[in-house]
DNA sequence: CCCTCTGTTGGATT
DNA sequence: CAATCCAACAGAGG
């Protein structure tokens, strides 16, 4: 589920365990390696870089994330990755069951497993990683978190709010299910169109917005990466759990469907 | 077995 | 123009 937490909790885990410089490079799908993150003009790569052999011998000096998206700095290269749906960075010796890239230290090896393949890397010039990886993007929604009144500019009017929350244009991070607990914290109907929160409302999405995310970094950084399809226990307080009793009045949890993806929300709670 | 569901994203189609 | 579908994929669950 990879979305801002588990970007970032897979950012803080390669500045971690990258340990020296990369003794190799594993690479055991190449195509996880793209020449862009996607086909939008503002990610195209003028000058790609051919492979990620120039990764060895060196090791990063930045581990940079702008929402989804992580970057990696070397002195002459530079690295983008984007989880993609299912991908996630562990550690060990061995290559894990849909491993697609190996990282090797002499301490280890940082594995990027996907078993859905959406996850990418881009090898590109070592300038303007940074630049790279907010391009097109709004702000973080962690790092750069907004008021209220810049948060109402930016959702615009018309879209439900969790529409509107999900648009990485807008505010850079929150997927489905980070949408859903951040409206659930804020207490908000997820189909409420953006011009109609008011300025109550929208001053608790504000605060929910980083506070929720913080949250799930703490969750994840605490029980390690858990993936509800793992069989890990659901740890979202609505997310998953259509029918459950809602964890602030006790009432049902409800699941709807908002432009094509389950919306969890307790309706009891929202005002 | 078969059908539906799932974390992302962007482009095509209606 | 907004909503839906689809395409990249694999696997779990009913």
């Amino acid at each position: 589920m990879p979305e801002l937490p588990e970007a970032e909790i897979a950012r803080r885990r390669l500045e971690r365990r990258w340990t020296g410089p990369l003794v190799a490079v594993h690479l055991l799908d190449p195509a996880v390696v793209r020449r862009r993150l996607s086909s939008r003009p503002s990610d195209r790569v003028e000058r790609p870089l051919q492979s990620l052999e120039v990764l060895r011998g060196s090791s990063p000096t930045a581990f940079l994330r702008h929402g989804k998206r992580i970057g990696l700095c070397g002195r002459t290269w530079g690295l983008l990755l984007h989880l993609g749906m299912s991908g996630k960075v562990v550690r060990g010796r061995e290559p894990p069951r849909h491993g697609r890239l190996g990282l090797e230290t002499v301490e280890g090896t940082l594995w990027l497993v996907d078993p859905r393949r959406f996850a990418c890397v881009v090898p590109v010039e070592p300038d303007g990683v940074g630049e790279r990886l907010r391009a097109g993007l709004g702000p973080d929604a962690l790092a750069e978190p907004v008021d209220a009144a810049t948060l109402g500019e930016r959702l615009g009017s018309r879209r439900p709010v969790k529409v509107a929350l999900m648009d990485q244009r807008i505010l850079a991070g929150i997927g489905n299910i980070q949408a859903a607990e951040i409206l659930f914290r804020a207490r908000i109907d997820p189909r409420l169109p953006c011009a109609a929160l008011g300025a109550e409302r929208m001053m608790r999405l504000a605060r929910a917005i980083p506070a929720q995310l913080a949250h799930a970094i703490r969750a994840d950084d605490r029980d390690d990466l858990r993936y509800l399809a793992e069989g890990g226990p659901n740890r979202f307080r609505v997310y998953g759990r259509e029918g459950q009793p809602c964890p602030r009045c006790g009432g049902s949890v409800a699941r709807m469907r908002l432009r094509g993806r389950s919306t969890y929300w307790c309706p009891r709670c929202v005002r």
